[in-house]
DNA sequence: AAGTAAAATTAGGCTAATCTAATTTAATTT
DNA sequence: AAATTAAATTAGATTAGCCTAATTTTACTT
């Protein structure tokens, strides 16, 4: 089995893969793992030992098959935590991040599964984001963000790319919840605040930082 | 926090004073923890230095206050999650002990509380065997082994002192569930066979080695 | 009480994962 | 293309937990 701070970086490195494209530099992952470049170059050796990553002096690295199924299975466990977290024990979204990191780390085929099964095999966690089935396939997202979105433009908030609990925190004061439809009533010119009205119900004003954070799927 | 080798030697030693007496020793405790006795001296030395255990040199130990209150929090923790496991996810009792030694380790006590709830506060685990409050109280048990019973005794089934899947099975087939009355029919002078009469239903034959681990109830 | 056996500790090493400081390699600017 | 800057790697240490081999301490036996 794989240690914990194995599984931490190659959630780490998929994740980056995904945001920053194929190829991970060294500085990047060192931040993400909040750990100094030569821990990095380190791990990585170990990791290119055990074939988790390909690894090329200096040229930066990228998962292998088996390092990405590793990482989203990971994945699976920490989303499908969350759902746990939040549906059975009435955690709120913004409270569940930490002990899900946690969680993901435990290592049972069975116990994922079962869970999953418990949990109703929900698509996605609290936050939107979607969860890998058993086979570790992860539908791709056809959400945008809010911030790319004119005047008149609808939608439905689907997810947040911000987890941090500041964001979310902001987001319940402002009455704004997974799954509302949106509309755009109109974008400020001068500093891009969005004019939102939601679910036929309330208007409500978002900055450009929390538009450009908000998910929704036309 | 504690590291989950500190917390795992911590459990031990609480085991092993509940069953062998206050104070300690060295080889016990290798012996427990599957490693050798150098290990376990080195371990303490650091575990005495955080004061979770009382140690003197060549003398044996046990746990300080501190010691006892993290070691009774992670049983709370391991015996919860056995209850998950089989009430909620569908497991045997059979299956769950190597999950929960993982699930013992997450820390949050928010999450420890919450989940006693939503199991309902149970008060003992699928073995049987007490779970603290989160007060780290746990009730004496007021259980004796069957082994101790006469011809002609009746009891209640409320636990059992082997854990292995091999025993668990065993009682499986034999029919025999925790909450059971049973009423003891008759030994065997010559080895000591227990015949039992289960709840006014079947009749069972248990040898001396089945008896002498499970715990009734007057 | 002396001698042996058993238990515990010390000494010295190993690995995973980290660090700082120094060096090398790659990228960018002029 | 040379010089400078930035990124990555190597070198050498550190800590937690573990090991084996050697030594010391305690317990047991006669």
């Amino acid at each position: 089995m794989h240690s914990f701070t194995e599984e931490n970086y190659l959630k780490a490195i998929y994740k980056l893969q995904e945001t920053n494209g194929e190829v991970v530099a060294t500085s990047a992952l060192a931040q993400v793992m909040g750990v100094h470049a030569p821990s990095v170059t380190d791990m990585l050796k170990r990791m290119a030992g055990k074939k988790l990553v390909t690894y090329q002096k200096s040229k930066g690295f990228k998962l292998s098959e088996k390092g990405k199924k590793v990482a989203v299975g990971i994945i699976r466990n920490h989303r499908l935590w969350e759902v746990f977290l939040v549906d059975k024990l009435g955690f709120r979204w913004d409270e569940v991040h930490d002990i899900a990191e946690q969680l993901e780390h435990i290592h049972s085929e069975d116990l994922v599964n079962k869970l999953d099964a418990f949990l109703g095999y929900p698509k996605a966690d609290p936050h939107g984001d979607p969860i890998p089935d058993a086979n570790g396939v992860l539908p791709k997202s056809k959400s945008v963000l809010l911030s790319t979105l004119k005047a008149g433009d609808e939608g439905t908030f689907t997810g947040v790319t911000d987890h941090s609990p500041a964001f979310l925190n902001h987001l319940d004061k402002s009455g704004i919840s997974l799954g509302n439809s949106i509309k755009v009533k109109g974008v400020e010119e001068y500093d891009q605040t969005y004019t939102l009205q939601l679910k036929g119900k309330k208007e409500v004003v978002v900055s450009f930082k929390v538009a450009n954070s908000l998910l929704v799927r036309g």
